[in-house]
DNA sequence: GCCTTCGGTTGACAATGTCAACTAATTGAA
DNA sequence: TTCAATTAGTTGACATTGTCAACCGAAGGC
């Protein structure tokens, strides 16, 4: 087995995946990118939660989430109360007008995932993601 | 089995091995980027090619193909010359000097590739490629 | 010969990622 | 209590990666 296959095979499956889902999004009319999606479905898991929170749950820099919060504010998908405890932090959550673009975009993702997973059965989906979380927890 | 969890085991897996590969290579002096090296493997592996070849291995704008060759070039590292059948196009191989970049290359991801798959034997990698082929096709 | 398609190039811009510097808040040790 | 170290979040600057369009000359088919 060599090395570069895994490696290639990644790099394809990111690309096509992230191609079928901006597809899928821009089918739907949401002008959201991949990663302000990410970003909500990160704070929809997590609610009520933290950037630092959604930071770690997405593996992303602090700096970038920043800007995503930002814009998800802007647009009134999230909202912002202070922090009980910490008052560096705010403590984020979708607002009813983000509930509604949620549900936008799980059924915008719901072709691209069926396509994604066909002729996979659910232990086939089940093993991918159980290697994939054996290799991150094994890059960190 | 929610769907997201697909997603988002890929995006941090994807994000965790760029980060591995960009680190492997910076350790090893590489200052190539992770596409440079990924177009490399590809000429090394489908030598002699076309730039049209590599953006179809690769999967990449072949606007971009063009940019990453250009600098592959003028790095010495691959060589091109006139395609016998085809004035639009030229045929590239890696140059001597490029196969002692590649050994370098091969040897900063070792290490990574190694730290990737701890823990797996070779059959659970060779699931993981399948699978991720199978969703490639399951997109194209 | 003519028209369409194609390989590669260049331009322009968007999206994503990294790292640094900074401020204000928090924490923990002395 | 005090203070130094650490931390949450912000902003800046820049690199890398990705997309789409327009273009030119070459190739292919009718």
């Amino acid at each position: 087995m060599p090395d570069t296959l895994i490696g290639e095979s990644l790099h394809q499956l990111m690309h096509a995946y992230k191609r079928a889902l901006r597809q899928a999004y821009a089918d739907a009319g949401l002008t959201l990118t991949v990663s302000h999606i990410r970003t909500l479905k990160a704070i929809r898991s997590l609610a009520p939660c933290t950037a630092q929170r959604i930071a770690q749950r997405t593996q992303r820099d602090k700096a970038q989430i920043t800007r995503l919060l930002h814009d998800l504010l802007d647009a009134g998908i999230i909202a912002k109360r202070p922090h009980a405890e910490d008052r560096r932090s705010r403590i984020l959550a979708l607002t009813a007008h983000g509930h509604g673009v949620m549900e936008q975009i799980d059924e915008s993702e719901r072709h691209a995932h069926q396509r994604l997973a066909a002729g996979l059965d659910a232990a086939d989906l089940e093993t991918f993601v159980r290697l994939s979380r054996l290799m991150v927890d094994n890059l960190h």
